[in-house]
RNA sequence: GCCCUCGUGGUGAAAUUGGUAGACACAAAGGACUUAAAAUCCUUGCCCUUUUGGGAGUGCCAGUUCGAGUCUGGCCGAGGGCACCA
């Protein structure tokens, strides 16, 4: 058999796909983005199949009429470069460049329809100058601020670390205690936009619910109320916020945060100072938060009840209580809250019941847990027989009345905190004035570059250690001034590039109005479940920002449709010492015993993982396009598994795509081939027509509604009826003709293979879709169902739109199921068209 | 703890949205071709029957329906998100 040698055919068709230009003017507006890669070194699984699921989408749009915009670029910043750069002794731009380099090499290997005129990259100046812009403009819109936070301190590395580089309270890489420490940070004020970020969900109909969903409970909006307390004997207020003012009288206790401003004030003695030490002992981590055990501090201040003259509360500090959700402190309702329940328990404090629940109305019981269920109101007053949301409604109005609280909303969503200490990001455009102001650089100054002479050796921020860097003037008056030495989060670098790439060469400005008008929103933006929350979320409000800053920009939400592929999972492995293998040091048998190839020592597998380098279970990309070809990669990634879920990659998997593909291959060889000069018998051409008709409609059909592994199916099964078809009487010109069909089908998967044969056929309009024939649809014959009592009894294939007379008569003719029927009573007939008919029978 | 999603053969999965369950593929077993291997092709896949056939069957238990993988309720299991958010 003839074998096509897919190196060499997917050489001259890469070749042609260099700077894919998918515009087609006439057509409507499609721009198709796939989550740009962070140059790490070389292209893994997740690129592949992230990648080629984008591929698919971007040809068949074009193919389909579509003007297409389908870009890539860099997300080029960040730390790796920095501890790359600082292992190896070289700079972090080189080692980045270098690896851009080696990375788009590999994705022109998988024969991607990228127009890589628009490339662009994060680190490139005239990148981040125009991010600079967006940044002084932001500013000057009131969207960004100087704030004081906690963070994460390492005390030897003299730098901040994200909440992951924390392990067990140590620096990842110094091993060193990390710290709880206040520092000056800059924000993107996001939470300007909290309302607008969750009512515009609404609007991404698009989106998966789950994205959304994330986002919601992310941003977390509650409506409840603040309510002041009178502090016995002081001339001081305590302001709590409560989602839940319904429980009002069963208050027993206030709680307030250990930063709260109350706790500077009172007269506080050692012991106070040995429970600061001791919740500051618990850690930073959210995990060891949570899991803390609750801790109070008695202070002898006691609040007087709002509405209950001769009740006084007692005032607590406990640990569990946060300073910036709300104001820092609570009333506690043990009865109806968990966490104060168990407080009230450890400092014995009342428990009262104030929401009556069905099995318990009365408080004569102790109580186990709380209860925070529905009821009616008990032992509160005027609330009592109330309905909780009555109840709540109406304390809320004689709060109001009383002017001692309001309503209020509030979200869990935090500011943006955007300040890195670090060298490789963008620097951030503001200078420090001798008499203490902060101003941003004139724009004209701009772009703020990095130096290339930093020393990544020392430790703290190499910025504030270059000698000379941070020395500038301000422009405006001459003065001596220093410049902001943080750089910028690498999340706000991918939180526009999709507006670059609308006029990625622009000079003046970070985009072009009028393109970006055109192009954007992005139709579908495709990447990974990872990024559902930070990167979208900060996308979206980098859209709403703009649109502030900028009148004539028109759209507020930056991607209409969001597709998050699932991850490339394969077996782990490890030898007896416990060491991790690659696939590749690994040989199973069909027994699934697996033995080290280098000493045949056993191997024990493990559960299949999401790949990662860790341990060692990934499969290289350009090794396996090497050895099979990057069709079959991609045919084997798009073929296995739904594209939002996991897959399990398998050598033997690719092994079968590219079998299959050769398949396809050798069909097109034996038609175009023919010599015999077969003449149609029409009924066998029409049948055959017909039902290459209903592929065509069927491929069209998943490809559209994301079924790429559904497609892939109707392939195989093409290809298998086309095999069966070649032998009945159809001339070689239909054959050719409708092969032409699957080809184009194939385009999207396999552009290499299917140009090649395309070109062999002769086809001229390769870069149009086949059409669909409804007509043709709307004729072919129909699976009937016959069932009697609900059980299947036979299948018939008839004629659309058969009436149920007819369809009677025709089943006591020749249908298997008549003997179900014969002498027996038929109670009632459903009869669905083109669908079903049962017949309920006496079962006597 | 709270919220969400998902449970279909040995495996990955399909099922026109309430109408033939297991398409298509991987793996396995058996067979054909071959001196042999590779490649290629075919068959099988739960239970009863020699076959024609018949029956059970989509995590478990109920319900709605002529008909349930699909809808409803409860239970069990897996995965993910949030995690003292008042």
């Amino acid at each position: 058999m003839e074998r096509v040698n897919f190196q060499v055919i997917e050489k001259k068709w890469q070749e042609k796909f260099i700077s894919s230009k998918l515009y087609n003017k006439k057509g409507k507006k499609f721009y198709c983005l796939e989550m740009f890669p962070y140059p790490s070194g070389k292209i893994h699984m997740g690129h592949v199949r992230n990648y080629t699921i984008g591929d698919v989408i971007a040809r068949y749009k074009y193919m389909k009429g579509f003007d297409v915009l389908h870009p890539m670029g860099w997300d080029a910043f960040g730390l790796p470069a920095e501890n790359a750069a600082r292992m190896n002794n070289l700079k972090p731009k080189d080692w980045t460049q270098e690896n851009i380099k080696i990375m788009k090499a590999q994705l022109k290997m998988l024969g991607l329809s990228i127009d890589w005129d628009l490339e662009i990259s994060t680190c490139d100046e005239s990148y981040y100058k125009h991010q600079q812009e967006l940044f002084i403009d932001f500013y000057n819109q009131g969207l960004v601020s100087r704030k004081e936070t906690y963070v994460n301190w390492d005390p030897v590395e003299k730098t901040v670390l994200a909440n992951e580089q924390v392990i067990n309270g140590k620096g990842w890489r110094s091993n060193a205690v990390v710290e709880r420490k206040k520092l000056s940070q800059w924000f993107f004020n996001i939470t300007k936009f909290s309302n607008e970020l969750l009512k515009d969900l609404q609007k991404l109909s698009g989106w998966p619910e789950k994205v959304k969903l994330m986002q919601k409970n992310w941003i977390g909006k509650s409506i409840g109320c603040e309510l002041n307390f009178k502090i016995i004997g002081k001339d001081k207020d305590i302001s709590i916020f409560t989602t839940r003012p319904d429980t009002i009288f069963g208050a027993s206790f206030i709680a307030i945060s250990v930063d709260h401003e109350i706790c500077k004030n009172f007269d506080k003695g050692q012991d106070f100072e040995k429970f600061k030490d001791k919740c500051s002992k618990i850690g930073t981590t959210e995990e060891a938060l949570a899991n803390a055990e609750k801790l109070g501090f008695k202070t002898e201040l006691f609040a007087q009840h709002p509405f209950l003259k001769d009740k006084k509360i007692p005032i607590y500090v406990a640990n569990f209580v946060l300073m910036d959700y709300g104001n820092g402190a609570i009333f506690g309702c043990p009865a109806h809250d968990q966490r104060d329940f168990d407080f009230a328990k450890k400092y014995e404090l009342p428990v009262i019941r104030v929401v009556s629940s069905k099995n318990n109305s009365n408080n004569g019981e102790e109580m186990k847990e709380a209860y925070i269920g529905d009821g009616k109101m008990v032992n509160s007053e005027f609330l009592n027989n109330l309905d909780v949301d009555e109840a709540k409604k109406k304390i809320i109005d004689k709060i109001e009345e009383k002017k001692i609280g309001k309503k209020q909303t509030l979200f869990r969503l935090k500011d943006w905190g955007i300040s890195r200490q670090r060298y490789w990001g963008c620097p951030i455009p503001m200078i420090y004035l001798e008499d203490g102001s902060v101003v941003p650089v004139d724009k004209s100054e701009l772009p703020i570059k990095l130096p290339n002479d930093a020393d990544l050796n020392s430790s703290g921020n190499p910025l504030k250690n270059h000698p000379n860097w941070k020395k500038t003037t301000h422009k405006k008056t001459g003065k001596p001034a220093i410049r902001e030495t943080d750089t910028l989060d690498t999340f706000v670098d991918s939180s526009w590039y999709f507006l670059r790439f609308c006029s990625p060469k622009n000079k003046n400005a970070p985009y072009d109005n009028d393109k970006v008008n055109y192009w954007m929103p992005v139709d579908q933006y495709i990447g990974g479940i990872e990024h559902a929350i930070l990167h979208l979320l900060y996308s979206r409000f980098f859209m709403k920002a703009i649109k502030k800053c900028n009148s004539k920009f028109k759209y507020s939400e930056p991607f209409n449709n969001l597709f998050t592929q699932g991850m490339v999972c394969h077996e782990t492995y490890k030898d007896q010492k416990g060491n991790w293998l690659y696939p590749d040091e690994v040989k199973i048998n069909s027994k699934k015993e697996a033995i080290k190839i280098l000493d045949k020592s056993e191997v024990k597998i493990g559960p299949s993982e999401s790949m990662s380098k860790s341990k060692k279970n990934t499969v290289d990309p350009e090794t396996m396009i090497k050895q099979y070809g990057a069709d079959s990669v991609r045919w084997f990634i798009l073929s296995d598994s739904p594209p939002e879920k996991d897959i399990q990659w398998s050598d033997t998997g690719v092994f079968s795509s590219n079998k299959f593909l050769q398949k396809i291959w050798n069909l097109n060889q034996t038609i175009l081939k023919r010599t015999d000069t077969k003449k149609d018998n029409d009924k066998e051409k029409k049948i055959f027509e017909e039902k290459i008709n209903l592929y065509v409609y069927k491929i069209d059909n998943a490809i559209n509604n994301f079924q790429f592994n559904v497609a892939i199916a109707q392939f195989y099964e093409v290809y298998r009826y086309y095999s069966e078809s070649i032998k009945l009487e159809i001339s070689t010109k239909v054959l050719a003709d409708n092969i032409i069909k699957i080809m184009k089908l194939m385009i999207p998967f396999t552009p290499h293979l299917a140009h090649e044969c395309l070109s062999n056929l002769k086809c001229k309009e390769a870069h149009k879709w086949p059409k669909i024939d409804v007509k043709v649809l709307e004729r072919i014959k129909i699976n009937m169902v016959v069932q009697v009592n609900g059980k299947t009894r036979d299948v018939l294939a008839i004629k659309k739109d058969l009436s149920q007379k007819e369809l009677d008569q025709l089943i006591k003719k020749s249908s298997k199921a008549n003997k179900h029927l014969i002498n027996k009573k038929i109670i009632k007939t459903i009869f669905i068209k083109n669908k079903i008919i049962n017949y309920i029978i006496n079962s006597q």
